[in-house]
Order: structure tokens, then sequence, then C-alpha cells
DNA sequence: CTGAAAGCGCTTACAG
DNA sequence: CTGAAAGCGCTTACAG
């Protein structure tokens, strides 16, 4: 550096290559309209100075600010965390940084997080969070760029990318009874998303002329712990199911090691259905039945939606990337 | 708001209180130096404005961004989610954005996140991925508060909040020693810490003269996946192991699974112990044996030792939130 | 307790 | 292809 203690500016290189800053900050942005000669030069005393950009003041000045906010309910043994991990390393190879919010399974911190990414100028709001009017309201009045995630709501706040959660509970009915299950225990998480599953399977359950299935909840992050209660309080059910439909594959395996536990035999004695098809569900013994989401396309899809957006192009308010149905041992 | 589509700014709530912009910063900022009386029409001009603050002005102003870098390898089933997740909500409570960034287990998208962060004049980079001299001598030629956790170097590169892994093998050494175990498997993530765990479970080891333990290696993310592998391999050992030693509770759940799908007794025909003590490991079955680690109290210590250093305190370098062996089941 | 004014470090029409 | 200059929206000594 020059001056030993003193952080570099944009000025210091314009000096030192003996043009504009104007020139050096076209280098830096849009290098293809210098000219070959004054890039080199620059590029040096870049290189000279030591010179680190001030995103901060960039950002103000150029009234972009490459800061895209990514909302998620919780980072423990979540569902997302594919689609967060693969967001994550787009959006950094792509030059934007990722403002990370948990905002937990109710609304009230989202709001306190979308203020904040107003705040910060966001170029885009990323979620996989819960929404709710107040919410819509807010992202509107604040015109910034909405993408839910994970889910595919008929009017979306903006963009959503994501599938019928509805058709995927369906999709699970209808295994079941091709499979020749009987009684189906339905364990649903709080959270929309998990109540529009239940609901789907439910409805379609019910449409095949059969009786509706027990029930019971868990709390998101659902822990084996809580499929430790969920199947000790089936056991004490009169009549005992032959499947249990778990919101999630860690409540499954957890559900599997209980019920192997007290040497039930899966599936025969009692078949398991998971949801998300994490790594483990191919891996578990038995292997287990599962809805496969690909998380990372929804993370590209994401980010493809938000280009457009940026671009002003029309897009598609509502991408749908589906749901695979994968039947392994379990079930 | 006033002018609809126009976001309002600091001199539009300053003109509508009949103050200067100095004088709402000030309220904004440190509300206390303003009357009251002053103070009440403010509060009042900013609600009718819907006043949002510039945080970018206001941190390229104030040369204070109230924005923390928060690097890890990766998402995916990590022993860091607990302390991340407590990390931003305490950060995010007390008023401060996290920035997101995913390093990966080498180093070089390391030195490319840090360059981001000094580039958005991150206030602090707290991190839980890999360091070498080539990051040491970025962060203090940036002069950026840089928090290590879940380690505890001899000179730490600034501040560092964790424990020592060589204790914490040592310590299971001493444990399988005390318990009458023979013959250990020892499994080893890639990285340094797992690497400096085994050092010191092998270093005790032999210190009781016993015959070296036999190895494996696994690549994190460890998954069950790799648990099946490396219990394959280790079945085609001659002399076979009566405990294996795992570097997560993932992989030892997943040792678990292989294990009693091939009809072996835990912990009598093979134990095996964990590490991190995930809420799963004291929910399976067997409950697992493992080393607890207090994820949420190392963010705590972070953020109290980030918060010492910018008001110029001077405190402790290396700051040991210690470990805990935990015996259940498993072995 | 408050205001006028300089300044934080960039970007971007505009003109050439 | 390049430069002079205005401006992005705040904060903060300084003075009163």
């Amino acid at each position: 550096m020059d001056l030993p203690g003193v952080t570099p500016k944009l000025d210091d290189v314009a000096r030192r290559a003996g043009v504009s800053t104007a020139t050096v900050s076209r280098f830096i942005n849009n290098p293809e309209v210098v000219a070959r000669g004054t890039a080199e030069t620059i590029r040096v005393a870049i290189d000279e100075t030591g010179y680190t950009p001030n995103l901060l003041a960039g950002a103000l000045a150029g009234s972009r600010s490459r800061l895209v906010a990514v909302l998620i309910p919780n980072l423990t043994s979540s569902i997302f965390n594919d689609t967060i991990e693969a967001m994550a390393e787009e959006l950094t190879a792509a030059g934007t940084t990722v403002m990370l919010g948990l905002t937990g399974i109710e609304t009230d911190r989202t709001t306190e997080l979308i203020r904040t990414a107003v705040s910060r100028r966001a170029d885009a709001i990323i979620s996989t969070g819960p929404v709710d009017d107040a919410i819509r309201d807010l992202v509107h009045r604040c015109r910034i760029p909405f993408i839910q995630m994970w889910e595919l709501p008929d009017d979306p706040v903006d963009i959503a990318v994501g599938f019928s959660h509805r058709d995927a509970g369906r999709d699970i009915a209808r295994f079941l009874v091709n499979g020749g299950y009987q009684r189906p225990h339905l364990v649903t998480a709080n959270g929309t998303r998990a109540a529009m599953r239940s609901g789907g399977f439910k409805e379609e359950w019910l449409a095949q002329g059969r009786a509706a299935p027990s029930e019971a909840s868990v709390v998101i992050p659902s822990s084996f712990g809580q499929a430790r209660r969920v199947f000790a309080e089936m056991r004490r059910l009169e009549t005992q199911p032959d499947v249990v439909v778990c919101g999630s594959d860690y409540l499954a395996m957890g559900l599997i090691v209980e019920a192997q536990a007290a040497e039930l035999r899966i599936p025969e004695e009692l078949a398991v259905v998971g949801f998300g098809n994490a790594a483990v569900a191919g891996e578990m013994r038995p292997t287990i039945t599962t809805v496969d989401i690909d998380g990372r396309r929804i993370a590209r899809e994401a980010i493809a939606a938000l280009l457009r957006r940026t671009r002003g192009e029309e897009g598609e308010r509502r991408i749908d990337v589906g749901f695979r149905l994968i039947a392994r041992e379990s079930a």
C-alpha cells in the first residue's frame, strides 16, 4: 500500500494510473468499455495500491446493493438446507452477498427481517419462511422483488418457486391405496405447508372411500424425541395403523428406530413414509419411501427468476418444479 | 407516505418535524440525547412519512456497518448449526445483519469471502471455517476483528472461542481404556480439527501402552452412505475392533444402523462413540455416547468477545468453553 | 439540546 | 473512450 494504515480509495488508484475516478469505476464494473491500454494501467495501479472497493459507497451511489436477503425458518436439520446451500453458493459466485435471516415458524420476526433487508436496500428477498397479509403489504409497499420458495400459492406475493404440497399429499394417499394399506397414521408438523400436504392426503384418501386416518402432530424442527412420543402415543390407539405418514425423513427415521426397538418388522408390520428425500432416506435400513424435491433446482430457478425480474423481463410468476414419490423399502 | 412512489429520506422527516436532519439522526441512533418534546415530534413525523433508514448511507457516513460476516464450511447436517443459529438470532436481536458465507472445507473460498466482508466494511468476521497463513495475513492487513469458533489454536489469528480438540481426543481414549476396550477403530473426517482429535486420541491410547488403533477416513459432510462404506471395510479387517470412534454423531448413527442390520449387538459386540452431542445422540436406540460441546455458548462468548473488542477493552484472546464426555448406552 | 456544513467513497448522466 | 461534477442519504465534529 501507499500509505500504510490507510485503506486506499478509488481516487488513489485513479491518481496512480493517471486517469479519472470515473474511468477506474468503469474498469471495475464494466471493464469492456475501457480501452485496452488504460485497463492494463489501472489493473497495475489496483494491484500496487492493494485497493479494495467500498461496496457500501458503491451501492449508495449506484443504488444497487448486490445484497440478497435469504429468509429461512431455522437451520437445524431443516429440509431447506440443500436449497439454501445451493442458493448461497450461486449468489456468492455471482458476486452477490447473502444476508441470512432466521424467521422462526411465526411471522413476527419475518416482518422485522424484511425491514432490515429494505434498510440495506437489498436487491431482493428470497424466503422459505411464513407469509401473511401484513408481509404481503409490506413487500408491495417496498417494491422489492420477493421470491417465495418451496411453495406455490395461487396468488404469490411476487414470484413463487415450488410445488403443490396438496398434490404431494394426494400422491402419497394414492400410493398407499395402491399398496393396499388400510389404516394410515398421519403425522403433521406445524406450518401451512405441512397442513396442505396433510389436507391433500386426507382429501384423496377419503375420495377413495376410506375411513379417516388417525392423526398426530409434531413441532418443527421435528426431532427423534418427537418421533418417540408419536410412536408411544400411536401404540396406545385402539386400532393400530399399518402405515405412518411422516412430515419429514428425519421423523420417519426416528419412527423406524422406535418401531425396530419395539421389534416391529418394517414394512410388514408397520410401513413408514417420509418426506423430502434427505440423503439419509436412501441410506437408512430399511431405505425410506419418500417424496423427492430437487432443492438445488429450486435455488437455481429462484435465481433465474430474479435475474429476469431485474432485467425487467416478463416471466412466469409461479414456477412449478414438481416432486417425485420414491418407493423404497419402508413402504 | 408523502409522495407515493418515492421513499422518504431523513430530510423529509426533518422538514415535517421542523428540525434539522442532524437531530433526526440523533433521535434514531441515540434517542436519549434528544429533548423529550423534540423526540415525540420526530417520532410522529417518522410514523407519518413511513420512513425507513438507509443503512447503506448510514454505514458509509458513520463508518460502522452493523454487518457481521459469519463463515461456515457447509450447512448440511453440520455440527455448527446450533452455533450459527444462536449467532444469527443474537446478532439480529442486537440490530446487526448477518452475512452468510459458505467456505467449504478448503481455504480458497474463505479468502474470497473475507474480501467481500471487507468490501462491505463488515464490523467483524466470525468463522468456523479453515484458516491458513494467507488468511492470517489478509485479516491482519484489513484490521478487521476476526473470531475463530470451535477451535483454540495456541496463536489465534485474533480471537478464538472453542476447546482443545486434542484434549477431547485424549479424553475419549481414556474413557475407552477405563471401559476395558481393546481394539478401537478410529474414523477421521478431513479437516484440521478432526485430525487434532484423532491425534490426541492416538497419543493417549499409545501412552497407555496399547497397540495402535485401526483407522478409516470419511469426507465432510459425513453421511450415512459413508457409514455404510466404513462399516463394510471395517468388517474385512483381520482383527475386528470392539469400538468405533466416530467424528460425528451422524456417522455414529449410521454405523449403529449398519451394525444392527448386521445383527451385531451394541455395545456388547461393537461399541460406538460419536462427537458433538446432536439432539439425536440422546434419542437414538441405543443412545449414543458422545462429547458434548455447548454450541450456543460458543456463539454467546464470541459475541461478548466481539463487543469487548469493539469497545477497545482488553480481553482474553483464547476463550475455552470446554467439552464434556457423555457416557450413554452405545459405549 | 440543536443546527449548518463538511464529508463518507463511490456511480453516472452529460459532454466531449 | 474519457473527464468534470453532481449526487447517493446519511453521520458527526464543531459551534452555539
